[in-house]
DNA sequence: ATGGAAAGAGAACACTCGGAGAACACGCGC
DNA sequence: GCGCGTGTTCTCCGAGTGTTCTCTTTCCAT
């Protein structure tokens, strides 16, 4: 999953941050892995938040933050309102929500978030009847900025379908190499299977056919606004 | 996620308000620091409010809340129920049993849609208990691509809070002279207000405070694919 | 109610720190 | 050979900090 300079990178700024409270600063991140450069701390703070292992506010000085570290399962970071669901299924018969179902939220997704590691249901979240078409649903937290220019932002639910079908320009859940899940727009060339993402800072990467698998398709986003 | 500055403000915060109850004025945070102006402290304060950390109410003395700290997981839900909060009141995360509303569609809104044109109901839908605070709610269904940038596309619909009460940052439906309704990000400045489109494309305007009436707020975003 | 004190907002200037990214090179594995 | 991860140099410019001053908004006592 990730190469020893990225393991040693996210290890130190984690020790770091639990020391000090205070992330390490590129010149820093430098020093510490011994490099001559910041630059190429800056392709490794990409590949760890393409990731999913960092967060970070792009443009600000020392914003960033460990999501998750490898090998653990799914850091908890913030619940999407625990409370809430606690209930369970409770569908309140009210007469107000006939239109709608109440969905897992199977973890998070970003590049390189293994699909295993998403299987399990940590939450339960109402979802409107008008988002969801025939078969089966579930929802995944968007994690990073990949599809930012299509609209979904950190953070945000997505509806997605279930289904290994997909047409050129959906966008789909797909897994790579039976390793890392996306959620990224497939687009078919001849033969072969383009992901793209909606970032210009993430490039479109070409698989074979056989190298993808669509798992589910969007159907429906959710944002909370605080 | 923050810079040793700002890290060392946030903890004098927390403290304060742990040890006395009462969070600090900008002259006690200067002194803590030992900063020659409250200038500085404010441009602090700000930076951890973009960064989620603090939450506050604009021109009201001692008006700040620590909303979590740095890393150390999920800072716990200190209830703390200050006068400042109960006035604005955001959200109880506890009082969650509605799991589902079906809300009506008041109508679209773009910029320069009529007021008179989203007073009836066109539609109703159901929305997810989770994005809905306290008070009333309403759907609206977004024209046009003003808010683009702010990963609000055309054809959404977005779920408002009913309410005149809008700190600036906010995402709101605003009347202007009366006439218009437009969904944009406030910003105050002075005494103006700035209604800015999420869009390099539209112009940000600028009010005075009596031209600009708030209607209510974003607080949530349901899209559909199809 | 009103005037002044207290507290917050913010413009302006100077200076340093820190992140973004282009360009080029090297070694490894397939 | 090619892709990829890595290492290096260099440049550019925005972010962060400290300071001074001025203005607005609230709050309280008279």
């Amino acid at each position: 999953m990730l190469t020893k300079k990225q393991h040693e990178l996210l290890m130190f700024i984690h020790e770091r941050i639990k020391e000090t409270g205070v992330p390490p600063s590129f010149d820093e991140m430098k020093e510490a892995l011994d490099l001559a450069s910041k630059s190429g701390i800056h392709r490794l703070v990409s590949a760890l938040e393409e990731r999913g292992f960092l967060r970070r506010l792009p443009h600000r000085a020392r914003a960033l933050e460990v999501t998750r570290l490898p090998q653990q399962a799914a850091a908890p970071r913030q619940a999407f309102t625990p409370t809430l669901v606690s209930a369970g299924a409770v569908r309140p018969e009210t007469g107000a929500a006939n239109d709608a179902l109440e969905l897992p939220v199977l973890g998070r997704i970003a590049a390189g978030t293994p699909i295993d590691a998403i299987q399990h249901e940590r939450d339960r979240m109402t979802v409107p009847g008008s988002l969801l078409g025939q078969g089966e649903h579930f929802l995944l937290e968007v994690q990073g900025d990949s599809m930012i220019q299509a609209g979904i932002l950190d953070g945000d639910h997505v509806v997605i379908r279930r289904t290994d079908q997909a047409t050129s320009g959906d966008i789909v859940v797909a897994l790579i190499m039976g390793q890392e899940a996306t959620l990224k727009r497939l687009r078919r060339k001849g033969g072969s299977i383009a992901l793209e993402a909606a970032n210009p800072a993430y490039e479109t990467r070409i698989f074979g056919p056989d190298q993808v698998e669509v798992q589910g398709k969007l159907v429906g986003l959710i944002r909370r606004y605080h």
